[in-house]
DNA sequence: GATAGGATGCTCT
DNA sequence: GAGCATCCTATCC
């Protein structure tokens, strides 16, 4: 099987896609929950991504994209919601995989509690920033290493991977900026992906 | 079911 | 001071 630093070390579009099927986990005082990944998008370092948060070079609140792959980088967004992102590339590269939207697998009490205004366990982790609260993961997890054994937040590739033709790709969703890169990654069929604001985006098999 | 609009505060220009 | 990698509620089919 690949390994997590490997496949991370990669560019954000190539960890993306791989990226899905992957156990994002943390563990807190309250108990720990675990989500499956159904749902990523790529935001590429090289320039072209308009989108990115690095695009303009580094900055107190993007440092951490800017560091070694497999970093947790979480920021701030809407004046209320936290997003969590897998940082990848070489050193300095600034590219991301922003986690979208998870299936809850473990710690489903906890992420109830978290989240007691939802009534379907599937949107426990539909969206970016509900997947980071059913998580509990705000910016005091800024910059944890999700390789090292041991950390509160940790992240475990699919084993097996889930297979090429379950993989759908398509436009990133909520940005203004380099909006047509077919840059969103996500499993087909999962009812925990959140659905493209219009049209159906049905997306395309990778 | 779909869509529109408000909430809310950090970040960078 | 403008712009957000969003979510929730109300309202209308």
């Amino acid at each position: 099987m690949a390994e997590l630093a490997e496949v991370v070390s990669g560019s954000a579009l190539d960890a993306a896609p791989q990226l899905l099927g992957a156990r994002l986990r943390h563990r807190t005082t309250q108990g720990t929950v675990a989500v499956r990944i159904t749902e990523v998008e790529a935001y590429s370092g090289d320039g072209t991504d308009a989108a990115a948060h690095t695009h303009r070079g580094l900055t107190p609140r993007n440092q951490v994209m800017f560091g070694p792959a497999g970093t947790l980088y979480v920021y701030f967004s809407y004046g209320m919601h936290w997003c969590a992102n897998v940082v990848c590339g070489p050193p300095g590269a600034g590219e991301a995989v922003l986690i979208r939207a998870g299936e809850v697998v473990q710690g489903l009490e906890t992420a109830r509690v978290r989240r007691p205004a939802v009534r379907r366990d599937v949107d426990l982790a539909r969206g970016p920033a509900r997947l980071t609260q059913a998580l509990g993961i705000t910016g005091a997890d800024n910059g944890t290493d999700l390789i090292r054994a041991g950390s509160a937040v940790s992240l475990t590739l699919a084993e097996p991977p889930p297979p090429a033709s379950d993989v759908r790709t398509g436009p990133r969703v909520g940005i203004s900026k380099a909006a047509d890169l077919p840059w969103r990654f996500w499993l087909d069929g999962e009812p925990t992906v959140s659905r493209a604001p219009r049209r159906a985006a049905r997306g395309t098999a990778l």
